[in-house]
DNA sequence: ATCGTACTTGTACGTTCGTACAAGAGTGGA
DNA sequence: TCCACTCTTGTACGAACGTACAAGTACGAT
């Protein structure tokens, strides 16, 4: 009665260090930033409080950790991009087709912007933000140039915004046209 | 010895609901929705945290009141865009000279942002949010027609975020001969 | 003058937070 | 085999949180 069962799991730090960061990014999407905490993370990675302050020291380190995860996600996304607009005889359609599926899945766009706000008030993570940033208009630098693609870019992180904000469909078709008059 | 002496300050119920949706709106640029407190408020407003909650029962009911404050601010500073625009000869150019003075204050700003990505998540404060975003096209309406409008305010809000994000000044000539191109 | 109501204030309660840490359990090398 | 090290886990602590509330104060109506 003395000893106190422990059982512990099969020991795999990467496989911890990788899943603590992934929830940090869900949690991030779903509560914000300000609402994330060790016990929020470590309760949607199934994973024991202590294994957070383990693996990441501070609060700080386990939110960063999500954002990185989370731009990691768009990475991969983008070299996606890249291919399909390589491939695509209309633009401006295509990269309105692309908006469109990037919106379906909201947890992800929320998450960037929620990058973005908190770049905006905590210099440590303006790296991290400007990086996310830059990512699509290197892209689409090759096609339109690197004033317009720069253009374009912003117009869809305005439509992008108000599709986030009024949860309403992307308007498509003014899209569209609209980016083809900041590529001519 | 056993009265507890207890000093009171003047009465004036509607500056106090005023200055706790002031006092929220500032905490709320400088710390985010997800880390303003009703103590937070509290001492920046001066006031004792018990004001607080006899003001707004609860922290939602706070929050929300600091960024309705926040939007108060927007609109009478669209009464004045509106007001520019109109003895305007350069549109263009002169809505460029707009989004530049906007920017100076960066708390305004960030809370409005804020704003964005506090609805995405909350639905109670989309109409809010949906508010804020059509004041501006509303505005523009005028002299570009709905459509042109709703695509340069979604342009301007690109170039917004990024200089947030950055904390770089306005690209202003790029924005400007954007703006043309939209407007064509 | 008295009384009811609206307002002010300090304090208290139970909860949740970030972080620290001791005690066990697995693992690879000597 | 045993040792040193890394990893795992439960628990603990002080601080800060949202909210409730009792006690006191001002003030308009009567």
């Amino acid at each position: 009665m003395t000893a106190p069962r422990r059982p512990q799991r099969a020991r795999d730090p990467e496989a911890r260090r990788a899943a603590l960061a992934a929830a940090s990014m869900e949690v991030i999407a779903e509560n914000g930033v300000g609402r994330t905490t060790h016990r929020a993370v470590a309760a949607r990675a199934g994973l024991p409080l202590g294994a957070t302050t383990y693996y990441y020291p501070t609060l700080d380190d386990l939110i960063a950790a999500g954002l990185r995860h989370a731009l990691d996600g768009l990475r991969s996304d983008l070299l996606a991009w890249d291919e399909r607009l390589r491939d695509a005889t209309d633009i401006a359609q295509t990269l309105t087709d692309l908006v469109r599926e990037y919106l379906a899945d909201r947890r992800q766009v929320r998450i960037e912007y929620e990058l973005c706000v908190a770049a905006a008030r905590d210099t440590a993570l303006r790296p991290l933000a400007e990086a996310w940033m830059e990512g699509l208009p290197e892209i689409v630098a090759a096609t339109f140039g690197a004033e317009a693609s720069r253009n374009i870019c912003a117009l869809l992180d305005g439509f992008i915004l108000e599709a986030l904000v009024t949860g309403r469909e992307l308007d498509a078709p003014r899209l569209t046209s609209a980016i083809r008059r900041l590529a001519a």
